[in-house]
DNA sequence: GAGTGTATACTCGGATAGAATCTGTCCGAGTAATTCGGG
DNA sequence: CCCGAATTACTCGGACAGATTCTATCCGAGTATACACTC
């Protein structure tokens, strides 16, 4: 089980895009650029982004991407939703009802097994933390430098193309 | 992102071993039929079970394989640990280092990045969580006529073997 | 200089292909209980 | 009745095949800007 590539580079793209706020959109070109990242496959990711509401996506020439609302609204479960889909981690397929459990009164069945609702709870303490941190946050952790850094590589990409 | 399949077989064949306790081994056929599963594939997971330490497997006839320990201290981590492995979900690839991050001071990643931190906090948000609930709670969640009708089921298997 | 048409630079979405992982099957080897045959 | 060999019923582990998901690429369509060209 792992989480998909595309998470973080959903999350890297989020961050840049809030440092780089202002400049008006950025394009998926100059994204995965920034991170040598595959530029066809980010924008799908990019697209599903939009498609939460997170960015928000101008067409047409000088076009590109930049946040649809500030950092500090944005958490990170709402980016790995928005990548990984909102399904449960497990899925209970209700083995119990099978074989062994086929001759059971269906009155036995009415509430959901108890590993599915334990699992189910470990689930929802992971997600309660993701929503609990926002980009803001994240980005405040990390180095002025760092910052710095992106905005000025950027601003040099935009000027000698 | 979702988890193995072989996550809730364990599970419900660990509880049904619990409930059959001190009836001695029972095989990968008797478990596998009692659920519908896959017989041969179901027992690379018990496999997965025993190296962890979880289950103990005697070999031989009659033999087959029986909790290591009481559900008290067997946690739903022991079990996920054992099947899905304990590499992290979310696994940081270091992105921010190339392409705009290449020119950087090495210096500036000396910290991990806070965006894989951020996703580390959650995940141990779910082990924790994991780690808190022992088999025998869930077990004691559940109606006692599912335990009663599985211990039936087995005797009768038992019998017209 | 204003208006018009064309080229350009993007996003959007679908189709498709390759790689990795998950699910499932099969077989040979090892081990222990059971059964059978000979003394 | 006892001992030993063959049979049986399991686990263990690897090799392998199919299905599903992930990663990646390509192309056509739509849209907005930039540019050039005409009047």
């Amino acid at each position: 089980m792992r989480m998909s590539e595309g998470v973080e580079w959903g999350l890297h793209c989020c961050v840049t895009l809030a440092w780089l706020e202002g400049d008006g959109p950025v394009s998926t070109a100059r994204l995965a650029a920034s991170f040598e990242l595959p530029a066809a496959y980010l924008n799908k990711r990019l697209q599903a982004l939009v498609r939460a509401g997170i960015l928000s996506s101008t067409p047409g020439a000088r076009g590109g991407f930049q946040l649809a609302r500030p950092p500090e609204r944005i958490t990170l479960m709402d980016v790995v939703a928005a990548i990984e889909g909102t399904d449960d981690v497990f899925r209970c397929t209700e083995i119990r009802r099978k074989g062994a459990g086929a001759v059971a009164s269906g009155r036995e069945f009415g509430r959901p097994c108890g590993i599915s609702t334990a699992m189910r709870k470990a689930e929802l303490a992971w997600r309660r933390e993701l929503a609990a941190q926002t980009l803001a946050e994240v980005m405040a952790g990390t180095p002025a430098s760092a910052a710095e850094r992106t905005r000025r590589w950027f601003a040099a990409e935009r000027t000698h193309t």
